[in-house]
DNA sequence: TGGCAGATTTTA
DNA sequence: AAAATCTGCCAA
């Protein structure tokens, strides 16, 4: 949810990505089977894709901050990525927010997108962040309270999926990407 | 200090 | 398929 002098917008979460940090720290992640090796390859060998494996570094200073707070970060030189730092201060592990389904204040996305289609708004993480109005002005903020916040909801019915993160070719292998079975406004690939 | 790869999106 | 275009990182 943003609440910006725009207007409001709202989203449901249907596509996230889990980053973790250097060798040694502490991967935690729900109970399955299939992670088991995975965090068990990244207690020892860290996680090569995620951007505090070489350690803190003005950009990713937030992932080694307290839990709960948001990570933007611009890639490619024009798009940005919001994820939210989920580690004790020190383990530096975040989510990447991939995609969301629009809830409320669809017309102020297409707005912002300068699109029309109502669409396939924030199916990936450059457009979630363009939807939503978030920049790197965000970074760093706490998003347990408003402007910018995350809200506990209803979540949809679906098994949710599990397989590789999008476009990391440094440990390839490690399936910490998770979407919502079935769900149109997960990013396609 | 230079070169390059990168958690992407859009257009031809 | 390829451009747009910024940052961090490593080599020189």
């Amino acid at each position: 949810m943003h609440e910006s002098p725009q207007g409001a917008t709202v989203g449901r979460v249907v596509e996230t990505e889990a980053y973790f940090g250097p060798p040694g720290a502490n991967p935690t992640l729900a109970r399955r089977a299939r992670h088991d090796a995975a965090l068990a390859w990244v207690r020892a060998n860290g996680d090569p894709a995620s951007h505090s494996f070489r350690g803190p570094t003005r950009r990713n200073g937030v992932m080694f901050g307290p839990p709960g707070h948001a990570y933007v970060y611009l890639i490619y030189g024009l798009n940005e990525c919001l994820n939210v730092s989920t580690g004790a201060p020190g383990d530096p592990q975040a989510v990447l927010f991939r995609a969301l389904a629009p809830v409320a204040g669809e017309e102020l996305m297409q707005k912002r997108r300068g699109v029309a289609g109502p669409r396939r708004l924030a199916s990936g993480p450059g457009k979630l962040t363009t939807a939503m109005g978030v920049t790197r002005a965000h970074d760093g903020r706490d998003l347990t309270t408003p402007p910018l916040y995350l809200a506990a909801g209803a979540r949809r019915r679906g098994r949710i999926g599990v397989g590789p993160r999008v476009g990391v070719t440094r440990a390839a292998h490690l399936p910490f990407r998770y979407w919502i079975e079935g769900d149109a406004h997960v990013s396609r690939r």
